[in-house]
DNA sequence: AAGAACCAGTAGACAGTGTCTACGTCCCCT
DNA sequence: AGGGGACGTAGACACTGTCTACTGGTTCTT
Protein backbone atom coordinates (compact mmCIF):
# COMPACT_ATOMS: atom_id res chain seq x y z
CA UNK A 1 0.00 0.00 0.00
CA UNK A 2 1.20 3.69 -0.62
CA UNK A 3 -0.44 6.80 1.38
CA UNK A 4 1.06 10.07 -0.19
CA UNK A 5 -0.81 12.21 2.04
CA UNK A 6 -2.59 10.32 4.62
CA UNK A 7 -5.66 12.48 5.05
CA UNK A 8 -8.05 12.09 7.92
CA UNK A 9 -11.29 11.99 5.96
CA UNK A 10 -13.18 13.16 8.56
CA UNK A 11 -17.06 11.94 7.56
CA UNK A 12 -18.70 10.13 4.83
CA UNK A 13 -22.06 11.43 5.36
CA UNK A 14 -23.26 11.00 1.46
CA UNK A 15 -26.84 9.96 1.61
CA UNK A 16 -27.65 10.42 -1.83
CA UNK A 17 -26.42 8.02 -3.88
CA UNK A 18 -24.54 10.84 -6.32
CA UNK A 19 -21.52 9.31 -4.77
CA UNK A 20 -18.82 12.28 -4.29
CA UNK A 21 -20.07 14.56 -1.77
CA UNK A 22 -17.15 17.04 -2.09
CA UNK A 23 -18.25 19.38 -5.14
CA UNK A 24 -15.59 20.70 -6.26
CA UNK A 25 -12.94 18.10 -7.51
CA UNK A 26 -9.77 18.55 -7.57
CA UNK A 27 -10.24 19.61 -3.53
CA UNK A 28 -8.54 17.10 -1.14
CA UNK A 29 -7.93 13.81 -0.38
CA UNK A 30 -10.33 12.26 -2.06
CA UNK A 31 -10.03 9.37 -4.52
CA UNK A 32 -11.80 11.19 -7.01
CA UNK A 33 -9.92 14.23 -6.70
CA UNK A 34 -6.38 12.25 -6.74
CA UNK A 35 -7.40 10.53 -9.68
CA UNK A 36 -8.29 13.62 -11.33
CA UNK A 37 -5.22 14.94 -10.76
CA UNK A 38 -3.21 12.27 -11.17
CA UNK A 39 -4.10 12.36 -14.39
CA UNK A 40 -3.53 16.10 -15.13
CA UNK A 41 0.43 15.41 -14.05
CA UNK A 42 0.04 12.53 -16.40
CA UNK A 43 -0.94 13.92 -19.20
CA UNK A 44 1.45 16.48 -18.30
CA UNK A 45 4.36 14.61 -17.93
CA UNK A 46 3.44 11.52 -20.99
CA UNK A 47 0.77 13.06 -23.47
CA UNK A 48 -2.36 12.30 -24.04
CA UNK A 49 -1.85 8.73 -25.22
CA UNK A 50 -0.61 7.45 -22.01
CA UNK A 51 -3.83 8.30 -20.15
CA UNK A 52 -4.92 4.67 -19.81
CA UNK A 53 -7.19 4.22 -16.86
CA UNK A 54 -5.16 1.67 -15.23
CA UNK A 55 -1.87 3.80 -15.46
CA UNK A 56 -3.87 6.91 -13.97
CA UNK A 57 -4.87 4.21 -11.23
CA UNK A 58 -1.14 3.02 -10.81
CA UNK A 59 -0.40 6.78 -10.03
CA UNK A 60 -3.02 7.50 -8.15
CA UNK A 61 -1.90 4.40 -5.58
CA UNK A 62 -5.35 2.13 -6.63
CA UNK A 63 -6.35 -0.49 -7.67
CA UNK A 64 -7.30 -0.92 -11.48
CA UNK A 65 -11.11 -1.23 -10.07
CA UNK A 66 -11.36 1.76 -8.06
CA UNK A 67 -11.96 4.08 -10.43
CA UNK A 68 -14.87 2.78 -11.08
CA UNK A 69 -16.55 4.17 -8.33
CA UNK A 70 -16.51 7.63 -9.17
CA UNK A 71 -15.84 6.92 -12.96
CA UNK A 72 -18.02 4.65 -14.48
CA UNK A 73 -16.12 4.73 -17.55
CA UNK A 74 -12.82 5.47 -18.52
CA UNK A 75 -14.28 8.40 -20.95
CA UNK A 76 -16.04 9.82 -17.90
CA UNK A 77 -12.61 9.98 -16.13
CA UNK A 78 -11.16 11.33 -19.14
CA UNK A 79 -14.15 14.37 -19.22
CA UNK A 80 -12.96 14.94 -15.92
CA UNK A 81 -9.50 15.41 -16.27
CA UNK A 82 -10.17 17.39 -20.13
CA UNK A 83 -12.36 19.66 -17.25
CA UNK A 84 -9.63 20.22 -15.07
CA UNK A 85 -7.92 22.05 -18.28
CA UNK A 86 -10.75 24.17 -19.00
CA UNK A 87 -11.35 25.50 -15.44
CA UNK A 88 -7.36 26.10 -15.45
CA UNK A 89 -7.57 27.95 -18.87
CA UNK A 90 -10.37 30.11 -17.82
CA UNK A 91 -8.29 30.73 -14.67
CA UNK A 92 -6.02 32.20 -17.02
CA UNK A 93 -7.59 34.40 -19.17
CA UNK A 94 -9.78 35.79 -16.07
CA UNK A 95 -6.10 36.18 -14.27
CA UNK A 96 -4.56 38.14 -17.11
CA UNK A 97 -7.76 40.19 -18.00
CA UNK A 98 -6.64 43.95 -17.45
CA UNK A 99 -10.56 44.86 -17.05
CA UNK A 100 -9.44 48.64 -17.47
CA UNK A 101 -8.16 48.07 -21.16
CA UNK A 102 -9.13 48.81 -24.31
CA UNK A 103 -11.65 45.76 -25.05
CA UNK A 104 -10.07 45.28 -28.28
CA UNK A 105 -6.52 44.61 -26.46
CA UNK A 106 -8.04 42.54 -24.02
CA UNK A 107 -9.70 40.65 -26.80
CA UNK A 108 -6.02 40.73 -27.89
CA UNK A 109 -4.78 39.23 -25.22
CA UNK A 110 -7.56 36.75 -24.44
CA UNK A 111 -6.38 34.83 -27.52
CA UNK A 112 -2.90 35.23 -26.71
CA UNK A 113 -3.39 33.30 -23.43
CA UNK A 114 -5.63 30.97 -25.66
CA UNK A 115 -2.70 29.91 -27.77
CA UNK A 116 0.22 30.04 -25.19
CA UNK A 117 -2.07 27.84 -23.26
CA UNK A 118 -2.48 25.72 -26.41
CA UNK A 119 1.42 25.94 -26.70
CA UNK A 120 2.73 25.67 -23.53
CA UNK A 121 0.35 22.52 -22.36
CA UNK A 122 0.05 20.29 -25.43
CA UNK A 123 -1.13 17.05 -24.01
CA UNK A 124 -4.07 18.81 -22.32
CA UNK A 125 -4.81 20.98 -25.05
CA UNK A 126 -4.59 17.37 -27.13
CA UNK A 127 -7.36 15.89 -24.58
CA UNK A 128 -9.29 18.70 -23.92
CA UNK A 129 -10.73 18.44 -27.87
CA UNK A 130 -10.61 14.96 -28.30
CA UNK A 131 -13.80 14.65 -30.99
CA UNK A 132 -14.95 11.70 -28.81
CA UNK A 133 -14.64 13.26 -25.39
CA UNK A 134 -16.31 16.58 -26.85
CA UNK A 135 -18.85 14.62 -28.59
CA UNK A 136 -20.06 12.37 -26.57
CA UNK A 137 -21.65 15.09 -24.61
CA UNK A 138 -20.05 13.86 -21.21
CA UNK A 139 -19.75 16.38 -18.60
CA UNK A 140 -19.98 19.66 -19.53
CA UNK A 141 -17.36 20.12 -21.22
CA UNK A 142 -19.09 22.79 -23.68
CA UNK A 143 -20.28 23.94 -20.87
CA UNK A 144 -17.29 24.78 -19.07
CA UNK A 145 -16.26 26.44 -22.26
CA UNK A 146 -19.25 28.69 -22.12
CA UNK A 147 -17.59 31.19 -19.90
CA UNK A 148 -15.33 31.79 -22.10
CA UNK A 149 -16.98 32.25 -25.10
CA UNK A 150 -19.45 34.72 -23.22
CA UNK A 151 -16.59 36.94 -22.03
CA UNK A 152 -15.36 36.68 -25.73
CA UNK A 153 -19.15 37.72 -26.50
CA UNK A 154 -18.93 40.32 -24.24
CA UNK A 155 -15.84 42.24 -25.64
CA UNK A 156 -16.67 41.81 -28.94
CA UNK A 157 -19.91 43.98 -28.55
CA UNK A 158 -17.62 46.89 -27.53
CA UNK A 159 -15.71 46.38 -29.89
CA UNK A 160 -18.14 46.09 -32.81
CA UNK A 161 -21.68 47.20 -32.16
CA UNK A 162 -22.62 47.10 -35.50
CA UNK A 163 -22.44 43.74 -35.64
CA UNK A 164 -24.24 40.79 -34.44
CA UNK A 165 -21.56 39.99 -31.58
CA UNK A 166 -22.48 36.59 -30.99
CA UNK A 167 -21.70 35.95 -34.59
CA UNK A 168 -18.47 37.74 -34.42
CA UNK A 169 -17.76 36.06 -31.80
CA UNK A 170 -18.36 32.62 -32.66
CA UNK A 171 -16.48 33.35 -36.06
CA UNK A 172 -13.17 35.19 -34.05
CA UNK A 173 -14.21 31.95 -31.77
CA UNK A 174 -13.67 29.76 -34.68
CA UNK A 175 -10.95 31.63 -36.18
CA UNK A 176 -8.85 31.40 -32.88
CA UNK A 177 -9.09 27.52 -32.19
CA UNK A 178 -8.21 26.91 -35.96
CA UNK A 179 -4.93 28.88 -35.66
CA UNK A 180 -3.86 27.04 -32.43
CA UNK A 181 -4.88 23.80 -33.90
CA UNK A 182 -2.85 24.22 -36.90
CA UNK A 183 0.05 25.26 -35.15
CA UNK A 184 -0.21 22.52 -33.41
CA UNK A 185 0.03 19.87 -35.35
CA UNK A 186 2.70 21.67 -37.60
CA UNK A 187 0.84 22.64 -40.20
CA UNK A 188 1.02 26.18 -39.74
CA UNK A 189 5.08 25.72 -41.31
CA UNK A 190 3.67 24.43 -44.71
CA UNK A 191 1.14 27.33 -44.75
CA UNK A 192 3.10 30.55 -43.59
CA UNK A 193 6.31 29.47 -43.60
CA UNK A 194 6.70 29.93 -39.83
CA UNK A 195 6.47 28.65 -36.28
CA UNK A 196 5.12 31.91 -34.97
CA UNK A 197 0.98 32.06 -35.07
CA UNK A 198 1.09 35.64 -33.48
CA UNK A 199 0.89 37.04 -37.50
CA UNK A 200 -2.03 34.95 -38.15
CA UNK A 201 -3.74 35.75 -35.07
CA UNK A 202 -3.01 39.23 -35.74
CA UNK A 203 -4.63 38.95 -39.08
CA UNK A 204 -7.83 37.14 -38.00
CA UNK A 205 -8.04 40.25 -35.36
CA UNK A 206 -7.87 42.55 -38.03
CA UNK A 207 -10.45 40.72 -39.95
CA UNK A 208 -13.19 40.02 -37.51
CA UNK A 209 -12.90 43.67 -35.62
CA UNK A 210 -11.52 45.63 -38.17
CA UNK A 211 -7.94 47.03 -38.04
CA UNK A 212 -6.30 47.67 -34.57
CA UNK A 213 -6.74 51.88 -34.60
CA UNK A 214 -4.06 53.36 -33.76
CA UNK A 215 -3.37 54.85 -30.05
CA UNK A 216 -4.70 58.37 -29.48
CA UNK B 1 -21.17 -4.07 -41.55
CA UNK B 2 -21.93 -7.59 -43.58
CA UNK B 3 -18.88 -9.35 -44.69
CA UNK B 4 -18.49 -10.23 -48.21
CA UNK B 5 -16.06 -13.18 -47.72
CA UNK B 6 -17.25 -14.45 -51.69
CA UNK B 7 -13.78 -12.67 -52.69
CA UNK B 8 -12.50 -15.42 -55.28
CA UNK B 9 -8.90 -14.56 -54.36
CA UNK B 10 -7.54 -18.39 -54.33
CA UNK B 11 -3.93 -18.01 -52.91
CA UNK B 12 -2.44 -15.07 -54.66
CA UNK B 13 -2.92 -15.21 -58.54
CA UNK B 14 -3.47 -13.20 -60.40
CA UNK B 15 -6.18 -13.80 -63.33
CA UNK B 16 -4.13 -13.56 -66.38
CA UNK B 17 -1.08 -12.97 -64.81
CA UNK B 18 -0.67 -9.56 -66.18
CA UNK B 19 1.52 -8.02 -64.41
CA UNK B 20 -0.09 -7.13 -61.04
CA UNK B 21 2.71 -6.58 -58.71
CA UNK B 22 1.70 -3.56 -57.56
CA UNK B 23 4.02 -1.12 -56.68
CA UNK B 24 1.52 2.02 -56.04
CA UNK B 25 -0.77 1.77 -53.03
CA UNK B 26 -4.37 1.99 -53.23
CA UNK B 27 -4.53 -0.48 -56.31
CA UNK B 28 -7.11 -2.61 -56.75
CA UNK B 29 -6.47 -6.28 -56.36
CA UNK B 30 -3.66 -5.89 -53.57
CA UNK B 31 -3.47 -6.19 -50.16
CA UNK B 32 -2.34 -3.08 -49.50
CA UNK B 33 -5.61 -1.45 -51.26
CA UNK B 34 -8.51 -3.87 -49.90
CA UNK B 35 -7.20 -2.96 -46.16
CA UNK B 36 -7.44 1.29 -47.22
CA UNK B 37 -10.52 0.26 -48.74
CA UNK B 38 -11.49 -1.88 -45.98
CA UNK B 39 -10.83 0.70 -43.45
CA UNK B 40 -12.82 4.13 -45.01
CA UNK B 41 -15.84 1.49 -45.24
CA UNK B 42 -15.56 0.73 -41.68
CA UNK B 43 -14.98 4.45 -40.51
CA UNK B 44 -17.96 5.67 -42.66
CA UNK B 45 -19.92 2.42 -40.69
CA UNK B 46 -19.05 2.67 -37.63
CA UNK B 47 -17.14 5.48 -36.51
CA UNK B 48 -13.40 6.15 -36.11
CA UNK B 49 -13.20 4.39 -32.81
CA UNK B 50 -14.15 1.18 -35.11
CA UNK B 51 -10.60 1.10 -36.69
CA UNK B 52 -8.78 -1.81 -35.12
CA UNK B 53 -6.20 -3.29 -36.58
CA UNK B 54 -7.72 -6.55 -36.14
CA UNK B 55 -11.13 -5.70 -37.71
CA UNK B 56 -9.53 -4.06 -40.48
CA UNK B 57 -7.88 -7.24 -40.74
CA UNK B 58 -10.97 -9.42 -40.91
CA UNK B 59 -13.11 -7.24 -43.15
CA UNK B 60 -10.32 -7.21 -45.49
CA UNK B 61 -10.57 -11.34 -45.14
CA UNK B 62 -7.51 -11.86 -44.50
CA UNK B 63 -4.99 -12.57 -40.65
CA UNK B 64 -4.85 -9.99 -38.26
CA UNK B 65 -0.45 -10.35 -38.71
CA UNK B 66 -1.20 -9.31 -42.85
CA UNK B 67 -1.53 -5.93 -41.97
CA UNK B 68 1.82 -5.52 -41.10
CA UNK B 69 3.82 -6.92 -44.13
CA UNK B 70 2.46 -3.57 -45.75
CA UNK B 71 1.93 -0.97 -43.01
CA UNK B 72 4.34 -1.69 -39.80
CA UNK B 73 2.05 -0.38 -37.14
CA UNK B 74 -1.30 0.62 -36.76
CA UNK B 75 -0.81 4.29 -36.93
CA UNK B 76 0.71 4.01 -40.22
CA UNK B 77 -2.59 2.20 -41.61
CA UNK B 78 -4.77 4.88 -40.29
CA UNK B 79 -2.74 7.19 -42.00
CA UNK B 80 -3.22 5.67 -44.95
CA UNK B 81 -6.92 5.70 -44.81
CA UNK B 82 -7.13 9.02 -43.58
CA UNK B 83 -5.02 10.30 -46.62
CA UNK B 84 -7.68 8.49 -48.47
CA UNK B 85 -9.95 10.59 -47.20
CA UNK B 86 -7.81 14.22 -48.05
CA UNK B 87 -7.75 13.12 -51.40
CA UNK B 88 -11.27 12.32 -51.31
CA UNK B 89 -11.62 16.02 -50.36
CA UNK B 90 -9.54 17.22 -52.97
CA UNK B 91 -11.20 15.45 -55.60
CA UNK B 92 -14.54 16.71 -54.30
CA UNK B 93 -13.18 20.47 -54.17
CA UNK B 94 -11.70 20.08 -57.72
CA UNK B 95 -14.41 18.33 -59.26
CA UNK B 96 -17.00 21.13 -57.91
CA UNK B 97 -15.10 24.26 -58.39
CA UNK B 98 -16.37 26.36 -61.56
CA UNK B 99 -13.27 28.13 -62.94
CA UNK B 100 -15.10 30.33 -65.01
CA UNK B 101 -16.81 32.03 -62.07
CA UNK B 102 -15.78 34.49 -60.08
CA UNK B 103 -12.94 33.91 -57.53
CA UNK B 104 -14.89 35.06 -54.52
CA UNK B 105 -17.61 32.49 -55.47
CA UNK B 106 -15.10 30.02 -55.49
CA UNK B 107 -13.67 30.59 -52.50
CA UNK B 108 -17.60 30.40 -51.00
CA UNK B 109 -18.20 27.05 -53.11
CA UNK B 110 -14.97 25.62 -51.66
CA UNK B 111 -15.77 26.66 -48.14
CA UNK B 112 -18.75 24.89 -48.70
CA UNK B 113 -17.43 21.70 -50.06
CA UNK B 114 -15.11 21.50 -47.00
CA UNK B 115 -17.82 21.79 -44.55
CA UNK B 116 -20.19 19.53 -46.13
CA UNK B 117 -17.60 16.97 -46.46
CA UNK B 118 -16.96 17.57 -42.24
CA UNK B 119 -20.95 17.00 -42.44
CA UNK B 120 -21.47 14.37 -44.28
CA UNK B 121 -18.65 11.70 -43.43
CA UNK B 122 -18.37 12.26 -39.78
CA UNK B 123 -15.90 9.34 -39.09
CA UNK B 124 -13.59 10.24 -42.06
CA UNK B 125 -13.14 13.82 -40.59
CA UNK B 126 -12.54 12.89 -37.00
CA UNK B 127 -10.13 10.54 -38.52
CA UNK B 128 -8.39 12.94 -40.58
CA UNK B 129 -7.98 15.44 -38.18
CA UNK B 130 -6.78 13.49 -34.89
CA UNK B 131 -4.23 14.64 -33.36
CA UNK B 132 -1.56 11.61 -33.09
CA UNK B 133 -1.83 10.76 -36.45
CA UNK B 134 -1.06 14.46 -38.03
CA UNK B 135 1.51 15.16 -35.32
CA UNK B 136 3.33 11.65 -35.67
CA UNK B 137 4.28 13.20 -39.04
CA UNK B 138 3.60 10.00 -40.93
CA UNK B 139 2.67 10.08 -44.08
CA UNK B 140 2.43 12.86 -46.10
CA UNK B 141 -0.92 13.76 -44.60
CA UNK B 142 -0.16 17.54 -44.07
CA UNK B 143 1.06 17.60 -47.31
CA UNK B 144 -1.78 15.96 -48.81
CA UNK B 145 -4.11 18.68 -47.40
CA UNK B 146 -1.23 21.27 -49.25
CA UNK B 147 -3.15 21.47 -52.89
CA UNK B 148 -6.03 22.70 -50.88
CA UNK B 149 -4.49 24.98 -49.56
CA UNK B 150 -2.34 26.16 -52.90
CA UNK B 151 -5.87 26.70 -54.35
CA UNK B 152 -7.30 28.88 -51.95
CA UNK B 153 -4.23 31.25 -51.44
CA UNK B 154 -4.57 31.55 -55.55
CA UNK B 155 -8.13 32.58 -55.11
CA UNK B 156 -6.97 34.63 -52.19
CA UNK B 157 -4.60 36.70 -54.22
CA UNK B 158 -7.56 37.35 -56.51
CA UNK B 159 -10.03 38.91 -54.43
CA UNK B 160 -7.75 40.79 -52.05
CA UNK B 161 -4.51 41.60 -53.93
CA UNK B 162 -3.35 44.63 -51.30
CA UNK B 163 -2.53 41.76 -48.57
CA UNK B 164 -0.02 38.43 -48.28
CA UNK B 165 -2.41 35.83 -49.67
CA UNK B 166 -0.82 33.18 -47.84
CA UNK B 167 -1.03 34.87 -44.47
CA UNK B 168 -5.13 35.73 -45.47
CA UNK B 169 -5.07 32.49 -46.72
CA UNK B 170 -3.61 30.90 -43.19
CA UNK B 171 -6.12 32.80 -41.51
CA UNK B 172 -9.04 31.42 -43.30
CA UNK B 173 -8.40 28.27 -43.34
CA UNK B 174 -8.00 28.40 -39.94
CA UNK B 175 -10.68 29.99 -39.80
CA UNK B 176 -12.57 27.59 -42.24
CA UNK B 177 -11.51 24.48 -40.14
CA UNK B 178 -12.05 25.96 -36.74
CA UNK B 179 -16.11 26.47 -37.86
CA UNK B 180 -16.20 23.06 -39.20
CA UNK B 181 -14.82 21.43 -35.50
CA UNK B 182 -17.48 23.61 -33.75
CA UNK B 183 -20.03 22.12 -35.80
CA UNK B 184 -18.50 18.91 -35.96
CA UNK B 185 -18.86 18.36 -31.73
CA UNK B 186 -21.91 20.54 -31.75
CA UNK B 187 -20.74 23.68 -29.75
CA UNK B 188 -22.14 25.56 -32.33
CA UNK B 189 -25.82 25.36 -30.86
CA UNK B 190 -24.00 26.95 -27.71
CA UNK B 191 -22.59 29.47 -29.58
CA UNK B 192 -24.74 31.03 -32.10
CA UNK B 193 -27.66 29.23 -31.22
CA UNK B 194 -28.28 27.34 -34.58
CA UNK B 195 -26.80 24.17 -36.27
CA UNK B 196 -26.38 25.61 -39.54
CA UNK B 197 -22.89 26.72 -39.97
CA UNK B 198 -23.73 29.04 -42.96
CA UNK B 199 -23.70 32.30 -40.83
CA UNK B 200 -20.36 31.91 -39.13
CA UNK B 201 -19.01 30.50 -42.46
CA UNK B 202 -20.41 33.47 -43.88
CA UNK B 203 -19.32 36.18 -41.30
CA UNK B 204 -16.04 34.40 -41.58
CA UNK B 205 -15.94 34.98 -45.43
CA UNK B 206 -16.70 38.47 -44.58
CA UNK B 207 -14.14 39.26 -42.90
CA UNK B 208 -11.42 37.53 -44.19
CA UNK B 209 -12.18 39.08 -47.81
CA UNK B 210 -14.11 42.13 -47.15
CA UNK B 211 -18.18 42.33 -47.89
CA UNK B 212 -19.69 40.44 -50.99
CA UNK B 213 -19.46 42.75 -53.23
CA UNK B 214 -22.07 44.02 -55.26
CA UNK B 215 -21.65 42.87 -59.11
CA UNK B 216 -19.88 46.33 -60.33
C1' DA C 1 16.04 -27.83 -64.24
C1' DA C 2 17.13 -28.21 -59.21
C1' DG C 3 18.14 -25.50 -55.26
C1' DA C 4 18.18 -21.12 -52.81
C1' DA C 5 16.25 -16.82 -51.68
C1' DC C 6 12.34 -14.33 -50.96
C1' DC C 7 7.90 -12.58 -50.32
C1' DA C 8 3.04 -12.60 -48.50
C1' DG C 9 0.12 -14.35 -45.36
C1' DT C 10 -0.93 -17.62 -41.09
C1' DA C 11 -0.95 -18.72 -36.35
C1' DG C 12 0.36 -18.35 -31.80
C1' DA C 13 2.27 -15.85 -27.91
C1' DC C 14 2.69 -11.82 -24.98
C1' DA C 15 1.84 -7.68 -22.42
C1' DG C 16 -1.49 -4.34 -21.85
C1' DT C 17 -6.21 -2.39 -21.90
C1' DG C 18 -11.41 -1.41 -20.30
C1' DT C 19 -15.15 -3.45 -18.20
C1' DC C 20 -17.61 -6.63 -15.20
C1' DT C 21 -18.37 -9.28 -10.92
C1' DA C 22 -17.56 -11.33 -6.47
C1' DC C 23 -15.47 -10.44 -2.35
C1' DG C 24 -13.44 -8.11 1.85
C1' DT C 25 -13.37 -4.07 4.98
C1' DC C 26 -14.10 -0.32 6.97
C1' DC C 27 -17.44 3.33 9.04
C1' DC C 28 -21.92 5.26 10.20
C1' DC C 29 -26.42 4.89 11.93
C1' DT C 30 -30.53 3.41 14.53
C1' DA D 1 -24.46 -4.72 18.70
C1' DG D 2 -25.26 -5.33 14.51
C1' DG D 3 -27.03 -4.28 9.85
C1' DG D 4 -26.26 -1.52 5.73
C1' DG D 5 -23.85 0.85 2.56
C1' DA D 6 -20.01 3.07 0.52
C1' DC D 7 -15.16 1.99 -0.90
C1' DG D 8 -11.50 -0.39 -2.63
C1' DT D 9 -9.24 -5.16 -4.03
C1' DA D 10 -8.55 -9.01 -6.95
C1' DG D 11 -9.49 -11.89 -10.57
C1' DA D 12 -11.64 -12.96 -14.96
C1' DC D 13 -12.87 -11.90 -19.71
C1' DA D 14 -12.65 -10.31 -24.34
C1' DC D 15 -10.03 -7.51 -27.02
C1' DT D 16 -6.14 -4.84 -28.70
C1' DG D 17 -1.21 -3.99 -31.07
C1' DT D 18 3.11 -5.93 -31.69
C1' DC D 19 6.50 -9.60 -32.13
C1' DT D 20 8.19 -14.07 -33.78
C1' DA D 21 8.24 -18.57 -35.87
C1' DC D 22 6.44 -20.99 -39.73
C1' DT D 23 4.26 -22.34 -44.30
C1' DG D 24 3.40 -22.14 -49.17
C1' DG D 25 4.12 -20.23 -53.59
C1' DT D 26 6.98 -17.52 -56.79
C1' DT D 27 11.24 -16.08 -58.77
C1' DC D 28 16.11 -15.86 -59.42
C1' DT D 29 20.53 -18.17 -59.72
C1' DT D 30 23.82 -21.59 -61.33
Amino acid sequence: MREETEEPRAGHSDPDGDGDDEGHDGGDGGLRGRLVRAGVDLVDAEGAQALSLREIARRAGVSHGAPRRHFPTHLDLLSAIAGQGFTELAARVAAEDPETAAPRERIALLARVYLDYAGSRRGMYELMFRHDLLESGRLGLRETSLPLFARLTGLVALVRPDADPVLVAGALWANLHGIAQLWHWGSLRLATGGDDPAPLLAAALDAHLGPAEPAP
